[in-house]
DNA sequence: CGTTCCCTTGACACCGATCAACTCTGGTGG
DNA sequence: CCACCAGAGTTGATCGGTGTCAAGGGAACG
């Protein structure tokens, strides 16, 4: 079907660890590849539910993770970065949906292609096994963020653990980099209210911790903010 | 070393699913086998931090995992049930710890030799990638429920989880089950303080929808409890 | 030049934390 | 048999962090 233009798989195989993947995985995961498309800021790339859909590589901008309440609210439980599966969960069950956050684009790959992959590379499926645990080293770190950090501590951890990402992933300088949630993603991410994010923001700047306009963020203090934070990057595995 | 006593293996398999693993598979996992070890309530089985300990998968009673601030708080990020692996995360990096809640029996199995498993049978890969996706699915449920849910319905959503995974793993009956939770542990899931956990539990309580008493819990509204904590079983896959 | 989205700020109410005291149970030792 | 003690549960009073409601400002865009 579609024409093999295989530069997600380099984004891909940084993601993973450059020796995750030998030749022969590298070609397997090649030929799971249907096709890419784009997304628009703000648009769902995967829906809640469990469908046939293809799986969604992320090759450029950012996505997030949402569970939503059927009335109430909505949480962001990850954001995923180039190089990451919007939904490698859909491997197993189903949950959870995915929009973009910036312009983004995808590829796609055919689910069952990939399990087929699987079965017949084991190194492949270590490799996919620790990303999942990757990520589930993240939910753990949100979870003791959202369940015994204050919010100034935790909005600080998130500041540090996005610029720790995103420099990995070539994405941030030093000491600045875009941001590109609003205040109300922020929001649904820390569990917390636009309001109140904004307060809290205000503090970090008033401090001169932090400056953030037109979406860029810039750390005057990264020692400090890590420091609130209480931020230790060694979750970030992988 | 170790006498391969394997009745380990049919709770592991009746976690993983049964098919999840074949005769090879099954055989592969027992070699890893390196003993077994008892821990009686309150102990530490896996400490913080990466260390080279082998893996503990468990064979009885119940664990918790949990994340520690330097000063502050300790988050439960999870619970253990038996045919599951305390520290699957460490295959990958290190991450948190886990405790014992009840008295619990645990195998022991040798780290690298899971890793070659793995690299030998892709279904191994696959069945344990299922399993930690079915832990993500948990995790980010959890995630939702301290971001988005007011703390009643954040409990009833817990004791709900709980019944099922219980009953899936043939440790509950239809409307009662041993919760071996103490409040403050409780308190810890929720992160919520041990007070608020007993004033929440006592209005569930006053409504006639729960009892509690000497560690044994009966739902006398199930319907309610679930309706209370939005609870749809769906993402207790595998 | 209006509309829309996002950010910002103020006033007020309330959920949940904190501090403190008391009960109850089971276990231990005199 | 009773005294004591530790751990867990219970309850009340008070305080502060966040949610809620409301209004306004500023930038981007058609």
């Amino acid at each position: 079907m579609a024409i093999a233009n295989n530069d997600w798989i380099e984004v891909f195989q940084r993601r993973l660890g450059t020796n995750a993947l030998g030749p022969a995985e590298r070609d397997a995961v090649a030929q799971a590849y249907v096709g890419s498309r784009a997304f628009r800021r703000g648009e769902t790339i995967v829906g809640e539910g469990n469908t046939d859909e293809p799986l969604h590589l992320l090759k450029r901008g950012w996505a997030a993770r949402v569970c939503m309440l059927e009335v109430g609210g909505r949480q962001i439980t990850d954001f995923v970065l180039p190089g990451e599966l919007c939904d490698l969960s859909r491997l197993n069950g189903s949950f959870g949906g995915a929009l973009a956050i910036t312009q983004v684009n995808v590829a796609l790959l055919d689910r069952s292609a990939v399990l087929r992959a699987i079965e017949s590379y084991p190194k492949l499926g270590l490799a996919l096994l620790r990303l999942a645990l990757s990520e589930q080293a993240t939910l753990r770190e949100w979870l003791l963020c959202l369940g015994q950090r204050e919010t100034r501590e935790h909005l600080a951890h998130l500041l540090c653990e996005l610029h720790e990402r995103l420099r990995r992933a070539g994405m941030a300088a030093d000491h600045e980099f875009d941001l590109p949630l609003t205040q109300e993603q922020i929001a649904e991410a820390m569990g917390i209210t636009p309001v109140h994010t904004n307060r809290v923001l205000q503090g970090l700047r008033k401090d001169g911790i932090i400056s953030l306009d037109q979406r860029r963020l810039t750390i005057h203090q990264p020692a400090q903010l890590k420091n609130i934070g209480e931020f230790d990057a060694s979750y970030l595995t992988a």
